[in-house]
RNA sequence: GGCCUGUUGGUCAAGCGGUUAAGACACCGCCCUUUCACGGCGGUAACACGAGUUCGAUUCUCGUACAGGUCACCA
């Protein structure tokens, strides 16, 4: 009769009892129904779009009352990265989304702490103790090598892989063997003793997806790996149990191990929480589509967006149309309020994984940038300018009130321009302003001549006006003389007795002046640019008119 | 391969037994307009396929195809 204990051979003696943490993070005393979520992302490398879409939906899901916190999964160490925790936190911060409790840039907050996986081994432990004392969990000596072995076989004779009934090699090991083995050095794991069994479905019901039916698991997986620190399933138990979290949500890769998140709640007679299990966003590139892989698509970084220099706000508003089929129409109606106060429903999420539409992010930034001020447009495109194009922010940042000037014109009016979808469009927006790029197309209607004309006559009558429309005068007295009708409606009614319209004219001078067919008011333009900048440009556009008139002949 | 999940226009997506099968983006056209825009109106375009249940299937069931996820001492 052996008198040894599986766990004294198995972990230190001075570990707290299972029991004592439970009285350490009681249940929260919050009211009924409040819901407590949270991000917990592993820090090995940047902020992922994933992990930003999944933060929003947890922080718009706890909403104002709830409690949204983040929890730093660096349980591996292999894959840990320098800066990665930094990389999330300030990244979350960069699109407002501000985790009330847990690992923050401040530091700890709460009381459910620590927050940080790397610093609740000894927990793990003291739970993981109190599974292999139930006889729950046992250790396995199996090297990876032996392992491989055995899937190879599994796969040979095209059985189900995996740790489990027959195969659970150690699943009986006694005290004695198991003390042997560690004597002799040899590393070990702990693993789950699951009395699950292949042929029983147990029923899930994820909040999303809606009920579904899997198997139950049955197989004996890794709890504690060779360091003693848990795998990701057992700290998800244990520390979202500690927590007190009430729902659990997270990309649907983890789905098909739901099983086992269930069966470990469970067996440890914690509380199931609730599950909704996201889909991931996908891409689209040059008409394939495929999903967005971290490696693989730059855009899988939120600070692909930063380069782009989407604001965040147009990120957030994306994501969030994405998450709900309602929020566009909600938004429509309510075109002003924070998107923290949409109701948001996890149901009416889409069961499959969504494209990402980068046309459909530029119309939301477009949209979304049109309201701006001209002076937050102004200091965003500095500082993004700064930062990713510095010839760009040299060229800009000499004059700031010409460059607000610029961004002023249309903006603060009841229907805003949008023209710019990402800072970095800015550059060809304002360029005309910096340079002028001496080409010259002619409108349709208007021939070498009679170009030169109206240009060399428009030179004759401009002055700088107060107002647009004393402005446009100038513009209409010159149409007549050369056969152009001063008055659009007029030559909508009898096109066949003019050259052309007024509108054809402006179009002549837009292009001597911008040498492009779109710009905003041209009238404001133009008093930007000074009456002397725009005669140079007016007399560069005759001289180039005159070559193409050379070219023709 | 096993186990899960999904498949409505080019993209996102409502609808979930009887609908002229919404809406948004993109595209095209028209209107508005003193240019360019904004805006307004309209248009092209879809229920993966095959069986079954039903008076009737986009909606329910079963197959097929395709797509995604997962089968680690990674999360």
């Amino acid at each position: 009769m052996s008198n040894l204990k599986m766990s004294d051979v198995l972990f230190k003696e001075n570990l707290r009892p299972a029991e004592e943490y439970e009285e350490l993070y009681k249940p929260r005393n919050l009211p009924e129904g409040t819901k407590v979520t949270r991000v917990a992302p592993s820090p090995t490398g940047y902020l992922h779009l994933g992990t930003l879409y999944v933060s929003l939906i947890d922080s718009i899901t706890a909403g104002e009352n709830g409690v949204f916190y983040v929890r730093i999964e660096d349980t591996d160490k292999k894959r840990e990265v320098e800066g990665g925790v930094s990389n999330i936190l300030n990244g979350l911060k960069d699109f407002g989304i501000n985790p009330t409790e847990g690992y923050t840039l401040n530091g700890e907050i709460g009381s459910y702490g620590p927050y940080k996986q790397s610093l609740r081994k000894e927990i793990y432990q003291s739970f993981a103790k109190s599974l292999v004392d139930k006889g729950l969990a046992y250790p396995c000596f199996c090297t990876a090598e032996e392992l491989n072995e055995v899937r190879a076989e599994q796969e040979k004779n095209k059985e189900r892989t995996g740790y489990y009934g027959k195969y659970a090699k150690h699943r009986n090991i006694t005290p004695e063997k198991a003390q042997e083995l560690i004597n002799e050095g040899k590393p070990f794991v702990v693993r789950f003793k699951s009395m699950g069994s292949e042929e029983n479905k147990i029923k899930v019901e994820d909040l999303i997806k809606g009920k579904i039916e899997m198997p139950e698991n049955d197989e004996d997986f890794v709890i504690l790996k060779s360091d003693g620190i848990p795998t990701y399933h057992f700290a998800h138990a244990v520390d979202d149990h500690l927590m007190r979290t009430t729902h659990i949500i997270r990309g649907d890769e983890w789905l098909s191990s739901l099983p086992k998140h269930i069966q470990l709640f469970k067996t440890l007679g914690f509380k199931v929480p609730k599950y909704a299990h996201i889909a991931p966003i996908m891409k689209l590139e040059n008409g394939n589509k495929r999903k967005i892989s971290k490696r693989k698509d730059p855009e899988a970084a939120v600070s692909f967006f930063k380069e782009q220099g989407f604001p965040a706000e147009s990120v957030i508003e994306y994501l969030m149309s994405v998450a709900s089929s309602e929020f566009e129409a909600w938004r429509k109606a309510n075109p002003n309020e924070s998107y923290t106060k949409f109701k948001f429903n996890l149901k009416k999420m889409s069961l499959s994984g969504a494209l990402f539409d980068g046309d459909k992010l530029n119309d939301v930034s477009k949209n979304v940038i049109s309201k701006f001020s001209a002076e937050k447009v102004t200091n965003s495109v500095l500082n993004w300018a700064k930062e990713y194009n510095t010839a760009f922010y040299e060229k800009i940042s000499k004059d700031t009130d010409y460059l607000k000037a610029i961004f002023s014109i249309d903006r603060d009016v009841p229907k805003p321009r949008k023209d710019i979808a990402k800072w970095s469009d800015a550059e060809s927006f304002t360029e005309y302003f910096y340079n002028y790029n001496a080409k010259m197309a002619l409108p349709e209607k208007i021939c070498p001549d009679d170009a030169i004309g109206l240009l060399s006559e428009y030179k004759k009558v401009y002055t700088e006006r107060q107002s647009q429309s004393e402005w446009f005068e100038d513009i209409k007295q010159i149409c007549e003389p050369f056969g152009f009708c001063a008055n659009t409606k007029e030559y909508r009614v009898n096109p066949q007795n003019y050259k052309g319209s007024v509108g054809d004219v402006s179009t002549l001078i837009r292009l001597a002046i911008t040498s492009r067919q779109n710009s905003p008011d041209l009238f404001s333009i133009m008093l930007l640019l000074k009456k002397e900048e725009c005669f140079k440009r007016i007399d560069k556009a005759i001289a180039l008119i005159e070559e193409l008139k050379k070219e023709i002949q």
